[in-house]
DNA sequence: GTAACCGGTAACCTACAGGAAACTATCATC
DNA sequence: GATGATAGTTTCCTGTAGGTTACCGGTTAC
């Protein structure tokens, strides 16, 4: 029945959990294109979102970078990809309904970065 | 009178700066010991946060990390250090009211975290 | 047959983040 | 005058994120 003990070990615990959450977020999100292919790729629902157009669009971005960024968010579930049998192959890419869930977090984080830049100014 | 051409130039200017304020806030925030420091500093806003005892209390962060971290933070106005004239010489480490407003991005972090580690075990 | 498109991969390189350990300087205590 | 506390700094080292360039295998169009 709670003793200090199991309690403080309690709250400890929960508050290590919500460390690792965060840095799992930050690991998860904090590429230098992840957020940035996440917001592109919510932008663009109704589009076919092929690997090359992606890399055309936005500029900076390596094709090897674009692969790699591209394989974690799929792994994470956040985005699909699908070859279509076009000649030559191409392959389409979707944020997924679950990756929508990033897109708030995305807006705080802008809503943050602009609201800092006017704090910093002063 | 808004033509397409003024349209599209600034609809890509905001787009721009929303993602130049997104990276300045991974910039920010981003490192591997700030949040954690802000939210450290937030859960002791009564306390006398000393260099030492920082260090001290959080597990694996080393003086060189700490200095470093706490002088970005402090670049930025999300911390305030002080001098205080005690034998030997002490340093108070407090978050300021402005740093305040990272808590609720750090909040949805850690949430985000939670909620994806639970739909990545299904 | 050769040039151009697709979706990548492989090899190499650099810069920076971050860790470990030793060191500095000041003051207090014993 | 040695020990230990304060708050850092300095030096050295390593791992990795990310960029550059060249390349591959398949297909179509000229």
């Amino acid at each position: 029945m709670g003793t200090i003990d199991i309690d403080g070990n309690r709250q400890e615990a929960t508050c290590k959990q919500e460390l690792i959450a965060m840095r799992d977020s930050l690991e998860i999100l904090g590429g230098k294109w992840k957020l940035m292919l996440l917001r592109y790729l919510s932008n663009r629902l109704e589009e076919k979102n092929n690997f090359k157009k992606i890399q055309r669009e936005i500029e900076g971005l390596s094709a090897k970078m674009l692969a790699k960024e591209l394989k974690d968010l799929e792994l994470n579930l956040l985005v699909s990809r699908s070859v279509v049998n076009t000649k030559p192959v191409t392959v389409e890419y979707r944020i997924t309904p679950y990756g929508l869930n990033v897109l708030p977090l995305s807006e705080n984080l802008v809503q943050w970065g602009l609201d800092h830049r006017a704090q910093i100014k002063r």
